[in-house]
RNA sequence: GUGCUCGUAGCUCAGUGGAUUAGAGCGUUGGCCUGCGGAGCCAAAGGUCGGAGGUUCGAAUCCUCUCGAGCACACCA
């Protein structure tokens, strides 16, 4: 609209256009409302002050002269200018208020947005190694990349969502030889606990004298009860029984995982084993391509990828000096898979801790044909536990370690689930454990929930009233709405603005990948509804028409917090228990 | 040492080069309940946006330097 007007008066001569063409014309929304709905700076891009605001003025006055002959926006209220040049539209209060019943009908694909365009995305995230119970720094990633993954299909994206289990390797001997020590101990035998080479313990263990902390213990006898008390295993030549225990351990916890995750509502579409890729020869066919492809050389013995020729700090070596291959190889060979399933992009949800990651992930698809975007890693910094004010810094050397499990007993999945995604992933994250285990009203966790729950609290009084809001919304004109008191209209021209941004905020996050504002937009969304609610009467309101007009505002606004808390992966309940306070 | 991320209110953090007044939640202080669910609303106090330069008509936002915090820098996985 704007660019048709710039275009018009540029052919009327009023003045003249770069010669490099006429700039992007960014639409944003101003800070403030009160400068109206939609700002443009263009005419500052134009030219410069003053001038610019000559040009500003010229555009607003055609936008102002034209909008009511053409049809298609017949929703522009007024065209103002501001400051140095600032060109502000601003849009009929019925027109917004008439858009409600477009979100009630959308019903759960409100929002739904095409920036996709159908495109495939591969959105691995979690992908915790099975030696242990997943904890709560898994936990970001884990929320961060399932509700990442519901916006990229709300905005239109194809996702899939992909779990790596590092199923082999020496890892799972190490965890072998653990859950050795522990049968044995359980059998009453004689046990020690494996050494490494420095001769130091190295493996997984239970921490001592901690009797909630009985992980590894519990994996030892689901391995006794298969295994004839371990005596088909336990008698093995010391490899192969490290290599079968560790196995069968591993298969343990990743039902254990699995169940965490489902419990959390944590969703996969694809759970990958590394194991597979050896086992298909997949590993020694992405080598040989590398190799095809001149990207590998021999040096002190062993074979290096020259993954520097990509950007990345140093080569990587895929096969060491004594013939064992790294776990490069697998990566090697993993992210060919999923470039040969033809995946558009490859987004990696990772911890700080692998940021070193980036630069070989980028390097290896470039070895592969394509270009350094087609992977994308999204990073997230780490988790810290705050209690009683005070940050615990999450390491096994201090014994602190907290499991998801541990942390969703305390404060129950949902809660948790928002409290991780209300920050950036760029910035450390303190879980307030305090104010996550509060029931009441401080409780930010609960503040979208609560909101869906009064909506449909109001819509089932008004049944029970002897009401049918449903029915009566979609006849109502909210047009009538206009005629409110300021102080009511303002509420309800809040309550729809803020419900029109879903579609804006979907689109945010999926090009952002930024999953954290739709906590935020949830929390503004059940704000305003408050204020609505606390201003228009409904059921008591002064005319069916009002009233009508309402329900259709409310029911809209169901629509938009069930999408949300939908996206967030949390429950939309129409009632809150209240329950007791936990944490006196 | 090199690289990545961060530094914004008492605390935890949003903030997309723009608008006299930099926002939210929690916390603090004070109002509003014979009411459609108060898990709410209204208001107040609280800020050298770590610091110094620079670019720009305009900088919390971009650039440089600097101080501070976290993380990573294996023929480990």
């Amino acid at each position: 609209m704007i660019t048709a007007a710039i275009a018009a008066l540029h052919e009327r001569g009023e003045f003249a256009l770069p010669e490099a063409g006429l700039p992007l014309v960014e639409i944003e929304r101003p800070q403030q409302a009160q400068h109206g709905d939609y700002a443009t700076t263009i005419a500052l891009k134009l030219a410069r002050p003053p001038q610019s605001r000559a040009i500003a003025a010229q555009i607003a006055a055609y936008l102002n002269e034209t909008a009511p002959l053409v049809p298609a926006y017949d929703l522009v209220e007024a065209v103002t200018t501001a400051g140095p040049g600032f060109i502000n539209v601003r849009l009929k209060p019925e027109w917004l208020l008439r858009q409600a019943r477009a979100l009630i009908e959308a019903g759960p694909d409100v929002g739904a947005v095409d920036v996709g365009r159908g495109s495939s995305i591969n959105l691995e995230f979690v992908s915790a190694n099975p030696t242990g119970p997943v904890h709560i720094g898994n936990g970001r990633g884990g929320f961060i990349g399932d509700t990442l993954g519901n916006v990229l299909r709300a905005a239109g994206y194809a996702v899939t969502k992909e779990y790596y289990f590092n199923d082999a390797g020496a890892q799972i001997q190490k965890l072998g030889g653990s859950i050795e020590y522990y049968m044995r101990l359980a059998l009453g035998q004689p046990a020690t606990k494996p050494l490494g080479a420095d001769g130091k313990e190295e493996g997984y263990f239970d921490s001592e004298g901690d009797p909630d902390d009985t992980f590894y213990q519990g994996v030892a006898r689901l391995v006794l009860a298969e295994t004839n008390q371990g005596a088909e295993v336990l008698d093995l030549p010391v490899d192969a029984r490290t290599a079968v225990i560790g196995k069968r351990a591993a298969q343990h916890i990743i039902q254990n995982i699995r169940a965490t995750m489902q419990r959390l509502n944590i969703q996969f579409d694809v759970w990958f084993n590394e194991a597979s890729l050896v086992t298909t020869g997949e590993v020694l066919a992405g080598i040989e391509t590398l190799r095809d492809g001149g990207y590998l050389f021999p040096q002190d013995g062993a074979t290096w990828m020259e993954t520097t020729r990509f950007g990345d700090d140093k080569d990587r070596v895929l096969i060491k000096s004594d013939g064992e291959r790294t776990y490069a190889a697998s990566d090697v060979a993993y992210i060919r898979n999923k470039l040969n399933r033809g995946f558009d992009r490859l987004i990696y949800v990772l911890g700080a801790d692998h940021h070193g990651y980036v630069g070989r992930l980028k390097a290896m698809a470039q070895m592969f044909g394509y270009t350094a975007d087609k992977a994308h890693v999204l990073i997230y910094q780490h988790v810290n536990l705050k209690v009683d004010g005070k940050s615990e810094r999450m390491s096994k050397r201090r014994g602190n370690v907290i499991t998801l499990d541990d942390l969703a007993d305390l404060v129950g999945p949902d809660v948790m689930r928002f409290f991780y995604l209300m920050r950036s992933a760029d910035t450390h994250l303190d879980f307030d454990l305090g104010l996550a285990m509060k029931q009441g009203e401080e409780n930010p966790g609960l503040s979208v929930q609560y909101g869906h729950a009064r909506v449909a609290g109001v819509l089932r009084k008004a049944v029970e009233a002897g009401f049918h809001p449903e029915s009566e919304a979609l006849s109502a004109d909210l047009a009538v709405l206009t005629n409110d008191p300021p102080e009511q209209l303002a509420a309800e021209l809040a309550l729809i603005r803020e419900l029109l941004k879903l579609e804006e905020i979907i689109e945010r996050i999926a090009l952002s990948l930024e999953p954290h504002h739709l906590t935020k937009y949830g929390m503004d969304v059940a704000a305003a509804f408050h204020v609505f609610y606390d201003r228009c009467p409904m059921l008591r309101a002064e005319s069916a028409e009002v009233r009508n007009a309402r329900f259709a505002l409310t029911l809209a606004a169901r629509t938009v917090l069930a999408r949300v808390l939908t996206l967030l992966g949390m429950a939309a309940p129409d009632r809150m228990e209240r329950a007791t306070d936990t944490s006196e």
